[in-house]
DNA sequence: TTGAAAGCGCTAACAC
DNA sequence: GTGTTAGCGCTTTCAA
């Protein structure tokens, strides 16, 4: 017995040609029972399972799609992957994860592996923007957490600025009239996005303010939060990590959350509810939108539509015990 | 200009062969500088980067590899997945990533999905134990979290059983009497060694106990609390997911956590620190871990060695918040 | 219903 | 240093 069994060996064993043994491994055309039979034995006998490699080359897909993400340690894009990877495992694709640390010389490298490696499409969260780049890579890509104005590229994206609004309104509703904002990197779309809506909310209403840059990160809500010296109404950060940092700081300095002062994330990961005092924050449907940017790229891949998909999802704002209560004040 | 760019077109267009084109894209023997000039501007001109396909096909490997996990939801693969990442993108490989749910038949689907596209090597954590099975797939795999006593496997472990004994004799220590188990799943190796600590443990100490029946999980936890009727010294979870459910079914209770009850965990995952009380824990190296498994993978597949390498790693009490200070007693 | 053969894009052995 | 060519394992015409 060779080595390596393909579908020659598979052939000679049941006495048929390689054709033949083809179409019975894809249905393509129909073949005798028999023969048919004589090939499923000779499959099983020789233990034998078909190179993907090889038919890739002949029909020009790879049933493979690439995702590219910051740090699939942060839960968000776990989340998301999560949900990608079960919408496309269901329809027969597998998922090679790309690593970017928000870089975009890293990006440029990864987008060429993923061409190289022929990937059918390419989910993309991340922050470079020359959408030019992205021409003579021809293979369809689907942005995530981006809403996109070039109507070549499908996206999904969900409302950042609306959920901020949306937090900070009920912020206002409930006696928080001294905002800190922490700001994500300025890079990232939903940072920017975020950031708008706050600066339009303190232009609107009459409050006293502040913004302090940092990063999507624990340990950016850790020094930021030791920089509060002035404790204000309500520490309103840019994500749910920046938050858990934060509240940790004032841990340390016995500042107490909500009594002392509010604290809000965004995102709504998956242990801001078991956090304690469990977090206030927007909700966006995380799975959700790593399922549907599957499902996108799998509707551009079968051409169902000759349009370019794009979904924006809203966000919900989600009162947990890390704000006060009206009522409380 | 052809639709499809190949090293066809390359050479055509540099006036060459296609060999001595392929042969300044790989190095692979001297090429005269003019020559090797005019092949790289025709590459640059036309944009052309090579299929990963065909040349895998070609030279019999795909520098992909595979990973097959329960859920990169959880954070504790999600940390381990970036570790391998990590290493293997240094090392020019892409990763395959794959959830199993730890059911034993969607593994073996992803087994052979991952033969099929012919990747490199698989890094394997789940519960599937037939050993034979992987016998007639020829491609090396690194066994994560699980000890393997077929020398034929290599390993990355950490030594969960120890670890558990030096947390529960630390909780002895420190005058915690009577005890709770929340076990993991038993078909799960590292569920099994923890209960088998503490089933030493209890037997070699005079304690109160009781075991229950958890999995891996926040809400395994959350119920498991709630069943839990007359308070013990201390609740010992299993790890650090159900730790955090059944701190919160406490909460709900409003007992506290450690003043009426000690809780621990295991993994000391992200989040353990940030929790709130910060969670007394066993840490595991994860990062680590998955880094390495990726680094005997590359071994494996360099054929550097002829022995088959593992790794156990020692893991370390993190004492926190959430138990009681011996002098608080 | 089946077989022969071309060819997907590349590497490498061989010849010059 | 460079070109010619076989062939990796498969699918898909085309012919029978």
């Amino acid at each position: 017995m060779p080595d390596k069994i393909t579908i020659k060996e598979i052939a000679k064993e049941a006495g048929v040609s390689i054709s033949t043994v083809s179409r019975v491994i894809n249905g393509s055309s129909p073949v005798k029972k028999e023969t048919k039979e004589k090939v499923l034995n000779a499959i099983n006998k020789l233990n034998y399972y078909p190179d993907a490699l090889a038919r890739s080359l002949r029909v020009g897909y790879t049933d493979t799609i690439g995702i590219i993400i910051p740090n699939i340690a942060n839960p968000f894009f776990a989340t998301l992957v999560r949900g990608a990877e079960d919408y496309l495992r269901s329809k027969g694709y597998s998922l090679i994860i790309c690593n970017s640390d928000n870089a975009v010389d890293q990006e440029k490298k990864l987008f060429n592996i993923l061409a190289e490696k022929k990937v059918d499409g390419i989910l993309y969260s991340g922050i470079g923007d020359h959408l030019e780049k992205f021409n003579h890579i021809n293979i369809p890509i689907v942005f995530i957490d981006r809403v996109i104005k070039d109507n070549r590229f499908s996206y999904v994206c969900s409302n950042h600025y609306k959920g901020m609004e949306d937090l900070l309104n009920y912020l206002f509703e409930t006696n928080h009239k001294r905002y800190v904002f922490i700001s994500g990197k300025k890079e990232i779309f939903s940072a920017v996005e975020r950031l708008r809506a706050f600066g339009n909310f303190v232009k609107k209403n009459k409050i006293e303010y502040k913004i302090l840059e940092g990063e999507y990160t624990y340990e950016s809500g850790l020094i930021n939060g030791k920089k509060i010296k002035k404790l204000p109404d309500v520490v309103v950060c840019s994500n749910d990590l920046i938050a858990y940092g934060v509240i940790e700081s004032f841990k340390e300095r016995k500042i107490k959350v909500p009594q002392d002062v509010s604290v809000t994330g965004y995102d709504d990961i998956t242990f801001s509810k078991m956090f304690s005092p469990a977090l206030t924050t927007v909700r966006q449907p995380i799975y959700e939108m790593g399922k549907i940017s599957a499902e996108i790229i799998h509707r551009l891949l079968i051409k169902k539509d000759d349009y370019i998909p794009v979904k924006l999802f809203q966000n919900q704002v989600i009162v947990r015990e890390s704000t006060r209560n009206p009522r409380n004040k």
